[in-house]
DNA sequence: AATTAACATGAATCAATTTCATATTTTTCA
DNA sequence: TGAAAAATATGAAATTGATTCATGTTAATT
């Protein structure tokens, strides 16, 4: 009669990732939330849950056995849930998204396909935010989620995060930059850079890495299309910062490398912006149910490669907006 | 990843009594929280959980759905949270009991009977709270759980609602106010009345029915015993309020019966008394549980006789203290 | 021993839940 | 059918609870 399911999906995602940082970030929030939540249970039991030194974290007999509740559990809350929104009616509703990212539709259009085939009744659409500001559309109610990486704070607009991704310097196979471990800002003042067609302040490859360092490239070129972008480079016309995400595909294939940007690497987060009134939707929270989930396949392929075998990007503490 | 246990109980607790305040009631909360808290879930899912007119209430597909979800789930975690509390090792710690109540041994001992027996190590002691004031002692640690039912506000002390009773005015068989379906103030003036020894204010019989009436009884006789009481009840030396659940087993035999004072019924809470940080501890908690479950059942065999008869106490909408 | 990573903690903030007071709807009964 | 009673709903205020922020402490690593 004290424990709520919230605790339980701590203890699941906690021993997922093995330690209490990581687990955070899995669940959107804070290191310290998550040690404050299990600080909770254990004074409540005045007994540990797990055994803080040994990495990979160890559970104590308490530990297992509310972690076994939890994988009895959740699944059955799972599949409750999702009879319910089926039960409910597929209820109707629109989601019209706007998004504000080049090459979002690597995870967004699956996303799309696996959403439409549980909620049929819901009108989707997808427009581009290029041509206007989405998040006062949103606002309007001309539109109903935005993807976006950079919150802009407005009432009744909440921010959902989606997932982190790591922007990463891509270039072709035999650049003498794949000499390097990371990419530091000077490295750059002799090369061309190749990015979307968007205002200067919005590429992070500015804002957060050049432009703090008063470097500036030797030149620039643009294009809308990313699989355009990764033929320039692969070409040797330059280099580009993509996201992770976009790059694990290409990788594979022995034209491009990417390396990270800074040794502790360039990190952001995607949200979808939504009205604080329809987060509380079951549709609305089931696209980003999958929206989260498809990501997580996507980066879970690249995760050994570009992410662990560094920094696990120690930052910052902060979770959502 | 929306719903939460708390959900569920009430989903429970509502298929159990038929009606929100009920349910309310037996979870101790007002029927207006109830009533906020399934909204919030219809209007997750767009759609009603359970059928307004018609009553025995109906619940919809998704309202039974949900349901199916928290009897297969709610067992599981209660069995899993009594694991838990034995593997911490039926941690030891103290629980010194002060009661104010003089006949609250009819369902602590066999409370603490229950009680004992998952809890071993948990050093349990009763003193009765008539020759020291129990809430400062309580505050300064000298004793560990007060049951009483009036709340004296102090800083870090809390009130946990243990049930609800009912004082009845308790007489002969054959006594002529027998014929009344509830007694008024005025019918006692003839009366002698029995009560215990306490402090006049502290009897709710003369706080809160007689003094407010500016009625006087004939006259008053004292004792310290239940049973004395009763006996002295059943040889028409006079009448005497006891709460529902004493009466219970008396009127039985048919030497007593009992009435409701005023038509709305003399209502009381019984609470237990703790200290704010000692409420999150399992083997407080634990102690709670037993004491709430042990007094439904007594109350739940009288239920049909003393109480759905009448009004089911419509009376305010507070909750907790 | 110094440095870094991991976890803990207190105070402040923010969000969610609950209550209070009252309105609305439904049911019952004359 | 209308009045009274019962049941549920609702908005705003208050309370409680959870999360973050900023920083401290402890454990691991080099």
């Amino acid at each position: 009669m004290f424990l709520e399911l919230r605790h339980l999906r701590t203890l699941i995602a906690l021993r997922d990732s093995g330690n209490l940082a990581a687990a955070a970030q899995q669940l959107h929030q804070t290191q310290s939330a998550l040690s404050h939540q299990i600080k909770a249970i254990e004074d409540y039991y005045s007994a540990p849950l797990f055994i803080r030194k040994s990495r990979p974290l160890r559970f104590t007999p308490l530990g297992e056995r509310l972690l076994q509740l939890a994988e009895t559990i959740l699944p059955a809350v799972q599949s409750a849930e999702q009879d319910a929104q089926q039960i409910s009616g597929a209820s109707q509703g629109r989601l019209h998204i706007a998004i504000e990212c080049h090459n979002c539709f690597d995870w967004l259009i699956p996303t799309m396909d696996a959403y439409r085939a549980q909620w049929s009744r819901v009108e989707m659409d997808i427009s581009t935010g290029f041509t206007f500001e989405p998040i006062p559309a949103l606002a309007r109610g001309r539109v109903d989620l935005v993807i976006t990486s950079d919150p802009l704070d407005l009432p009744d607009i909440v921010y959902e995060p989606l997932f982190r991704y790591e922007a990463l310097l891509a270039m072709a196979n035999d650049h003498p930059l794949t000499g390097r471990k990371y990419i530091e800002p000077r490295d750059l003042t002799d090369q061309t850079l190749i990015t979307y067609p968007v205002e200067h302040k919005r590429l992070d490859i500015y804002s957060k890495f050049l432009d703090p360092a008063g470097i500036v490239p030797a030149g620039q070129r643009t294009s809308e299309l990313t699989v355009m972008i990764l033929q320039l480079i692969a070409s040797r016309r330059g280099v580009g910062a993509l996201p992770n995400w976009v790059l694990a595909e290409y990788l594979g294939n022995r034209y491009i490398t990417a390396r990270p940007l800074t040794a502790a690497g360039l990190w952001a987060t995607l949200y979808a912006a939504v009205r604080r009134n329809d987060r509380q939707l079951a549709f609305v929270d089931a696209f980003l149910q999958r929206a989260r989930e498809t990501a997580f396949k996507v980066l879970a392929g690249i995760k050994p490669a570009a992410d662990e075998a560094r920094h696990t990007g120690a930052g910052g503490q902060r979770a959502r907006q």
